[in-house]
DNA sequence: TCATTAAGTGAATCGGCATTCATTTTTTGT
DNA sequence: ACAAAAAATGAATGCCGATTCACTTAATGA
């Protein structure tokens, strides 16, 4: 016979299932890919270890599963502003200052989205190029459209998101990594310029 | 009482360290990271996985060790081609041109270089930021000069200097990754335009 | 309340890899 | 050729963290 679970084990089940999501955040954000074991995970969500795989089949499930949330987190908000520019040009450099509003109030996020870790197995790593390569590609589609309305010249648009993404990972793999530009905002406008110029924005 | 190695046990010694190293090199371009286990170096190498103890302390030196002659060799390169231009904008192209067609060339040395590896340790992992760092910092001498000659415009050279390493680091990725551009040699031409209208090149 | 099923526990297992070390082989100097 | 010293060997050790599992506790439904 098979018993039903009552919708008060379902909320107690459905909001642990949020502390270790919560909890690995949290390791994560704080110190390190490396420190975030399960037994740590389970300790900060209050669980035993073995809990932890009632509720994930392994690790590689629950890092999967933080790194959409948080891009999906990143996405929404992303969404929400463009939807408020008409031009492309806006919409494009809306995008990078939600971004990087959004990576200087949660800096996990940041590194989650553009650090590597090998360190974990290599078909799981694709989830981390995966998140790269699709930033390249919404940058491509703004560039497309850019250049369809002749506001940018005829250019190699897939280099071109990709010297773009580029710039920013870069700057912003700096500002995590040695505290330098110590005025992230500032920077991005530098940012924003110095990709328009590149584009050869025709002003 | 103390003995003194022969001349040939020298030169045996010497060129087992270097096979060691050729063999490092080796399994991480071919393979990955992951696999360059010490049993597998010391196998190629054709030696006991003891033996390798004898030549390195451990594996972080014998990484240390590859990482810096890759770096060291194509520093050398770069400075060679330098030294035939006069215009520093000739200077900067070149140094990206022989980047790329060394890149080309070993497929190897780009990863290394511009890929980070957290699955080592912390500690050592510096050293490929390290890399990092120095690439942006002789970018950055370069635009300071030229900013000096009123040949750009003024600007946060190190903020444009990080962007202009971060457009070729990202497109070098994708090729090594994706093999998007498939002509490597082709695009560094398209970056090169992209990177001096970003910089504002005065013509 | 009670028998049955499901959830929770954490110590023990397992696997993978760097490092060590007792033993063997080679080299050295007489 | 021989004894001392150095180099080489590779099986054994140690470590570390993910995963498992025999057992305990809680929930379900009659």
């Amino acid at each position: 016979m098979v018993y039903n679970k009552t919708q008060r084990v379902k909320d107690k089940m459905d909001s642990r299932r949020e502390r270790i999501i919560k909890a690995a955040r949290e390791i994560f954000t704080e110190d390190s890919f490396q420190s975030m074991s399960i037994k740590s995970i389970a300790k900060k969500a209050g669980i035993a270890t073995g809990t932890f795989y009632l509720y994930f089949t392994n690790k590689e499930v629950l890092v999967e599963t933080v790194v959409q949330e948080m891009y999906k987190e990143l996405m929404g908000l992303i969404k929400a502003e463009r939807s408020k520019y008409e031009s492309v040009f806006d919409k494009l450099q809306t995008s990078m200052e939600v971004c990087i509003k959004v990576f200087i109030r949660e800096k996990g996020i940041a590194k989650l989205l553009l650090k590597h870790f090998p360190e974990i197995n290599m078909a799981f790593n694709n989830k981390f190029t995966e998140i790269e390569k699709s930033l390249i590609s919404l940058v491509k589609i703004d560039l497309d459209e850019l250049q369809d309305q002749g506001l940018i010249p005829q250019q190699n648009t897939y280099i071109s998101a990709t010297a773009f993404v580029g710039t920013f990972r870069q700057v912003i793999l700096s500002w995590l990594q040695e505290g330098q530009p110590e005025n992230l905002e500032e920077a991005c406008q530098t940012l924003i310029e110095y990709n328009m110029r590149g584009l050869g924005k025709i002003s």
